[in-house]
RNA sequence: UGGGGUAUCGCCAAGCGGUAAGGCACGGGACUUUGACUCCCGCAUUCGUAGGUUCAAAUCCUGCUACCCCAG
């Protein structure tokens, strides 16, 4: 059973499966019910490129609708970090929850014995267990939004497009007809899609105006609420022309004051830091990669698509302490760090605090 | 209400008689299954205002207005 979003990579994920000769079945997940800002409602114009691409490559297809799971599992969550002043990541959560338990179970129960997504990731079988491997593309690679599946969910998930680029999906989708051949990339929350952020948030965050401030605190402008920034945002600050000329960027979110702490350009020294402590560890392997206390190399993403970077790793209870070999840029309370060891991706933790000094 | 100074895009700021630099902000686009970062493009027929001199003025002259400073 294929999730299919309507895209290109999922309808060719389906198209391969179909070739290799399996049964196949594609489903449309819908979770999320709401036009956009020009008043188009994208699920239904996927919808519509899901069923002609099943009708095309000959396989059955249904929708189903996850949109009470979404909201209790992904959305809430979503919605409470920004209320603490923190940037989420739903798109792990919405894997972990929808698509690999939700769409899994779902799938099993109308007696699939696997589910295929477009993703762009690898697994491969060592020792009867299954590894996450990164996609052949990297400029796609897709792990980073996967990290918190579980050997049990990947042992069921089957990925067509990991081994290929980008190119090579949509030449694929051009030679065999599909009608999404040449649709353009989807970019956003998944299921929710492209939005003016700000906006979106606004139906759904109170607003909680304050100051702008230097670290000096000096008044240097008016925010509209700490939830609507994010560490090393320069956009929509709206300051310019005071002090050297150069940029501001967010600097802190001071909760406590109500303080939008901001500084003039890109490379502020406050904006980096080498330690991080991560919560809520995850591990795709059943087995933590190290005992508490061991410490151990790897390479580490704090945002999708930043190139890995080396670090040391320790463990302490399901927090993963780790120190940076160079300082790293605007590190966020509630993004994602994914751990890798070359193209393995071990699993990873929530941003907590960052530091340059190491924590107790 | 004596003297001096300054008034150029939302902000900062070049320009000094030859037909409006640049930076920031902002807008648009690219990139992107989070939010960001980044990159590209755009952004004053007009220089506080009213006249004058000149082939030609933001640049010179005069009046007015506003703000600033020093004296009062």
């Amino acid at each position: 059973m294929v999730g299919m979003s309507g895209g290109v990579d999922s309808s060719v994920a389906a198209l391969l499966l179909k070739r290799q000769g399996y049964d196949v079945i594609g489903v449309f997940m819908k979770n999320w019910d709401e036009q956009d800002e020009n008043g188009t409602c994208t699920a239904a114009d996927d919808w519509q490129d899901v069923q002609e691409v099943c009708t095309l490559i000959d396989i059955p297809y249904y929708a189903v609708n996850f949109e009470k799971e979404y909201q209790e599992r992904v959305f809430h969550y979503f919605l409470e970090e920004y209320k603490r002043g923190r940037t989420p990541n739903p798109d792990v959560l919405c894997n972990r929850e929808i698509k690999f338990k939700a769409f899994l179970e779902y799938a099993l129960k109308l007696g699939a014995s696997k589910i295929a997504t477009g993703h762009f990731v690898r697994t491969e079988v060592q020792n009867g267990k299954p590894l996450l491997l990164k996609g052949v593309d990297s400029a796609k690679d897709q792990s980073y939004f996967l990290y918190m599946l579980k050997e049990a969910q990947l042992e069921r998930a089957v990925f067509p497009v990991g081994g290929m680029t980008k190119a090579e999906v949509r030449a694929l989708a051009k030679e065999a007809g599909l009608p999404t051949f040449q649709k353009k990339d989807s970019t956003g929350v998944c299921f929710i899609g492209e939005r003016n952020f700000r906006r979106f948030l606004q139906n759904y965050l109170p607003m909680c105006p304050g100051e702008m401030q230097t670290q000096e605190h000096v008044k240097v402008g008016e925010h509209i609420g700490l939830a609507y920034y994010t560490l090393g945002q320069r956009r929509g600050l709206g300051i310019g022309g005071r002090g050297d000329g150069r940029s501001w960027f967010v600097v802190e979110k001071d909760l406590k004051r109500n303080v939008l702490v901001v500084s003039q350009g890109e490379d502020s020294p406050q904006l980096y830091s080498r330690f991080v402590r991560a919560s809520q560890a995850t591990w795709i392997a059943q087995n933590a990669p190290a005992c508490e206390g061991e410490r151990f190399r790897a390479t580490a993403k704090f945002r999708y698509r930043q190139q890995d970077v080396p670090v040391t790793v320790s463990l302490r209870g399901d927090e993963i302490l780790l120190e940076a070999d160079e300082p790293q840029r605007a590190v966020t309370p509630g993004q994602s760090v994914v751990l890798y060891q070359g193209e393995v991706c071990l699993g990873g933790g929530i941003a907590e605090e960052t530091a340059n000094v190491p924590f107790a």
